[in-house]
DNA sequence: AAGAATTGCGTGAACGATAACGCATAAGTA
DNA sequence: TACTTATGCGTTATCGTTCACGCAATTCTT
C-alpha cells in the first residue's frame, strides 16, 4: 500500500503538498494538484487509519438520542449495550459518545433532549437518533446544521438527509410472525395485541401479520390494543382475550411486552401459541418456561453496535455507507435461545 | 490512558526501560523492573494498538487449514468468505494469511497440506484448523511446536491445546431441526438423511434429532444414509425414500446437500416438509421456491470471520480468548432469508 | 591486572499521517 | 516605490510504540 511519502516522491513534491491536495486545504498550484491527484488515483491510495488516528488531534463526539432504556419493557437496554460496546472499541480511535435520552411518550422530553444537543451542537460531529417520536424528531432534524451527519436507528423518517437507517423491516417481521403462528396453530384463530400509542413499526408488523393470513381465510385474526406505557395493559388485554375467546389458538404480541402476555396465558392454564418480540430478560424467562413459543429478535444489540460504527466510518473515515441496513429477523425458540444471549 | 512515556516519567526511568520491562527483554535491574511493573499495574496500562502495529516491523502470518471450498455442497466457501473479510480488515495490522486447503475425504491430502505447513512452520505465527479429518488432524497437532497457537473451526479435537473452538453445538442443532420438523409435520413420520462417511458433527445432529422425537413415540423417524462425496447420492437417497414411504411427511437433511434432496422432493410433486442446513447458493434457491421449508444456518461466514479475528487477538494482542464460541443456530425461512444474505 | 563479556539504562530513528510553521516568490495596494 | 497580502511549497514536531544501537559501569576471564 502506497504511503504519502511514496506518492510525494513520485510526484516530485513534498509530503506536505500531497497532504494538502488530498485534504483540499488549498495552497497548491492547479497543475501540481492535478499531477498529485493522478498519482493518488493510480496507486489507489488509502490512508492508513492507524497513522491517522494516532497523529490526528481530533476527537470525535457523537450524540446518542434514544429513549430511556427501561421503556418498551426494557427494550432500549439492548441497543444501548451495542452502542456501548462499539464506543469502547472506538476509544482508541478517539471517539467519545454522549447520551441524550428521552421519554418516548413525551414530546416535551424529546424536545428537551434535542435542546441539549442543539446547545452543544458545534462540538458534536454526528448523531445517532432513534426517531421514535417521529413528529418531534422531524422538526428537530430541520434545526440541525446541514453539515451534521446523523444516522437513524430503529425507526425512520422519510425525506430526511440521514446517512443511513439501521433497523428491521417491520412488515416482513410481522409476516414472519404470522408464518410461525400458522405453523403453531395449524391456521387456527389468533389474536394480535397491537401496542398503542401509534408507532410506525408496530402498525407495520401488524399489517404484515394480517397480510399473511389474508390468503388463508380459514385462519381468523382479531386485533386488540394495549398501551405500552402501562406495564399491566398487555396482561389485561391478554386475559380479556382468553376469557372471551375460548376457541383462540394463538396470540401475537407486537412488541417486547410479550412477557406480560405470557403471564396471562400461564395463568389461564391453557395451551396457547405465543409469538412475541425481542430478547429482553423477562421474555427470555418465559421462552425458557415454554410459555412463549417464538421470539423474533431484531438483533437490537447489533443494531446499536453497527449504527455507531457506521457513524464513525462515515464521519471519521469519510467512507460512503449504505443508506439502509435491514438487520436479520432471528427466530428464537427454546432450542436455540442460549446462543443468542450475548 | 497512560502512555509509556508517562510511566517512564513516573518511574524516573527512560521510555526504553519501561518498554524492556513490559516485553521482558531483560537488561533491567530487578529493583527498577519491580518499580516499573508496579506503576504499570497501578495506571492499568494498555498499549495503544494503533501505535504498536504502526511501529512494529512484525508481520503476522497465519495458516488456514480448511477443506476445499467446493466440498460438502460448496459449504466451505462460506467460512472462507468470512476469513477473507477478516483478513482484509486486518491488513492494516500487518496480518497475512495463507490457505493450505485439503480434500476432506482424503487423509493423504490432509497430510500433504500439513506437510506444507510444517515445512514453513518457523514463519507461521498461528493456525486456523478445521479438523474435519479428526485422526489426521490429531496427529498433526502433536507435531506442532508447543509455542504455536491454533484455533479450531467447525470441528473439535478433545484434549488438544487449542486456544479456542468456534462452531456450532451440533446436538442442539439437530434438536432444533426436529422441533421445526415436528411443527411442520404435526409429529408425522419423517426421514433423516445422514451424510457419510463418518463425521462427528453429522452424527451429533442426527442424535439430537432423534432424541427430540424420543419423547414423542407417535412420530416415527427413519434414518438413511447418503455419501457427501457423490453429489447425486442425496438426491437418489431422497428419491428412494419418497418411493418406498408414501406416508412420509418430512425429510431432514443433515448437511448442506439439502438442495439435492429438494430436487427429489420437487420431482415427486408431493408436499413434503424439508429441513436442511446452511445457506449455500443452491439451498437458498430451493428455500425461495418453497421446496425447502427451513434451513438451519450456523453463521458459517461469521465463524470464519471470528475465528481469524480471535487468532489475531490471541497472538498479536496477547489477549486471553474464550475457549469456545458456539455460534447461534439461525432458523432461516423464505420470510426472513433476504436479511441473512451477506 | 588487562581485556572481554555482561548488565543497566538512555537515545533516537522508524512507522504513516496530521497540521502548524516558515520562507520564498508573486500579486495587490497605498 | 514600499508595503501588505496571497500563493506555492518544503520542513518539522507530534501521536505511542518498537527496536536497534551505544555507552558507561560492573562482573567475569585467563
Amino acid at each position: 500500500m502506497a504511503t504519502l511519502k511514496e506518492i510525494a516522491e513520485m510526484a516530485n513534491v513534498s509530503l506536505g503538498t500531497v497532504d494538502r491536495v488530498i485534504h483540499n486545504r488549498g495552497r497548491v498550484a492547479a497543475e501540481t494538484a492535478a499531477r498529485v491527484r493522478r498519482i493518488v488515483e493510480q496507486v489507489n491510495y488509502r490512508p492508513n487509519i492507524l497513522a491517522r488516528s494516532l497523529s490526528s488531534a481530533k476527537t470525535f463526539h457523537f450524540g446518542i438520542l434514544v429513549p430511556f432504556p427501561e421503556q418498551d419493557g426494557n427494550y432500549w437496554y439492548l441497543p444501548r449495550q451495542g452502542i456501548d460496546r462499539a464506543a469502547e472499541e472506538l476509544q482508541v480511535y478517539k471517539v467519545e459518545i454522549e447520551y441524550f435520552p428521552y421519554d418516548k411518550y413525551d414530546e416535551n422530553s424529546f424536545a428537551a433532549a434535542a435542546q441539549q444537543v442543539l446547545k452543544n451542537i458545534h462540538q458534536i460531529d454526528g448523531l445517532l437518533i432513534a426517531p421514535v417520536l417521529s413528529k418531534a424528531a422531524e422538526k428537530f432534524i430541520t434545526q440541525l446544521p446541514k453539515r451534521l451527519a446523523y444516522i437513524f436507528l430503529d425507526s425512520y423518517i422519510p425525506r430526511s438527509h440521514c446517512l443511513s437507517y439501521i433497523g428491521e423491516d417491520s412488515f416482513q417481521s410481522g409476516l414472519l410472525a404470522a408464518k410461525l403462528m400458522s405453523l403453531l396453530t395449524h391456521d387456527g384463530k389468533s389474536a394480535v395485541i397491537k401496542a398503542i400509542p401509534f408507532n410506525y413499526h408496530i402498525e407495520d408488523r401488524v399489517r404484515g401479520y394480517l397480510s399473511y393470513f389474508e390468503s388463508k381465510p380459514s385462519a381468523k385474526v382479531f386485533v386488540f390494543e394495549a398501551s405500552s406505557q402501562d406495564s399491566c395493559s398487555f396482561q389485561n388485554a391478554a386475559a380479556q382475550i382468553l376469557e372471551h375467546h375460548p376457541d383462540i389458538k394463538g396470540i401475537f404480541c407486537s412488541n417486547a411486552c410479550s412477557f406480560q402476555v405470557a403471564k396471562a396465558v400461564y395463568a389461564s392454564r391453557r395451551r396457547i401459541a405465543l409469538v412475541g418480540y425481542d430478547l429482553v430478560k423477562e421474555n427470555i424467562e418465559w421462552l425458557e418456561k415454554g410459555v412463549i413459543d417464538f421470539l423474533i429478535s431484531q438483533r437490537s444489540e447489533i443494531q446499536g453496535y453497527n449504527a455507531l460504527y457506521r457513524l464513525y466510518r462515515a464521519v471519521a473515515l469519510k467512507e460512503k455507507i449504505e443508506p439502509a441496513l435491514y438487520v436479520p429477523l432471528d427466530i428464537v425458540t427454546k432450542e436455540n435461545l442460549r446462543y443468542y444471549q450475548n
